[in-house]
DNA sequence: TAATGTCAACGAAAATCTTCGTAGTAGCGA
DNA sequence: TCGCTACTACGAAGATTTTCGTTGACATTA
């Protein structure tokens, strides 16, 4: 049935992973709910968009109740790792500094955000060592 | 004629956009045959991608030869920007930490990389003062 | 139990993207 | 000039995404 184990998600997809992210396992009228906060958008497009993912394996759901919950297959972790190395291979051609140049520029990054950033750097070449 | 100044590009105008960068303003057949390298792809096919690039303000072109010559309009560098700023904001809420742990998960950096990224956080802190 | 509200399933329209085939034209070489 | 080649223009098919309307099932409540 499912072959393809991990395919990029869309734009809207995206939409509705980060809600199940930040929520956890939800209802379609939960999602639709959260969505709408932002933008208008019709229940049953989430509702739909929900089957084709759970169609996709992007989500699983739980038919126990008679409002299915949602959920992502894969921990947000993986799918974002997966969407930035995608964003760093196809414009950036694999270089992280290119990636952050890019990102960093026109706009204002906090002095907080930098001090974090060193961090990262420290902590990753302590793993790697 | 054009009303939205900036669009994201697909992942074809992408892959397009990359060798205009590289080569700098190039007919269709340049342009086929650079991309030719790594996948098949028919010429009219990238003939029309380019077509509707310029419609849509994407690239010009000259057409003063019988082959066109097209050259993107944005530099790459501007263009790069937009994409970094927009997988930053779908993906991470604007968090450049976050976009920057993903990144170097699951992948090796190079320990000149890693300067490298040292010395660009030095550098935008310089600059920002 | 009948009316009302909630929900999933289905289908389908509209928009966008991707890929070419075909036709027609301009230029060049024999 | 005739035919071949290199190009552009046009249109269109197929795939994918995005968005809903409609229908029928089920549940709550008046």
């Amino acid at each position: 049935m499912s072959k393809e184990p991990l395919r990029k998600p869309t734009a809207s997809e995206l939409e509705i992973l980060r809600v199940l992210w930040a929520r956890g396992p939800s209802t379609v009228r939960e999602v639709h709910e959260a969505l709408c906060e932002k933008k208008a958008l019709g229940y049953t497009t989430v509702l739909k968009l929900l089957q084709i993912m759970t169609a996709k394996g992007t989500v699983r759901r739980d038919e126990g109740q008679r409002a299915h919950v949602y959920e992502a297959c894969q921990p947000a972790t993986e799918t974002k790792r997966q969407l930035a190395g995608d964003v760093l291979q196809r414009v950036f051609e694999g270089s992280a500094s290119e990636l952050m140049i890019h990102a960093l520029e026109g706009r204002r990054t906090s002095r907080k955000e930098l001090e974090e950033l060193r961090r990262l750097l420290d902590e990753y070449e302590r793993r790697n060592r």
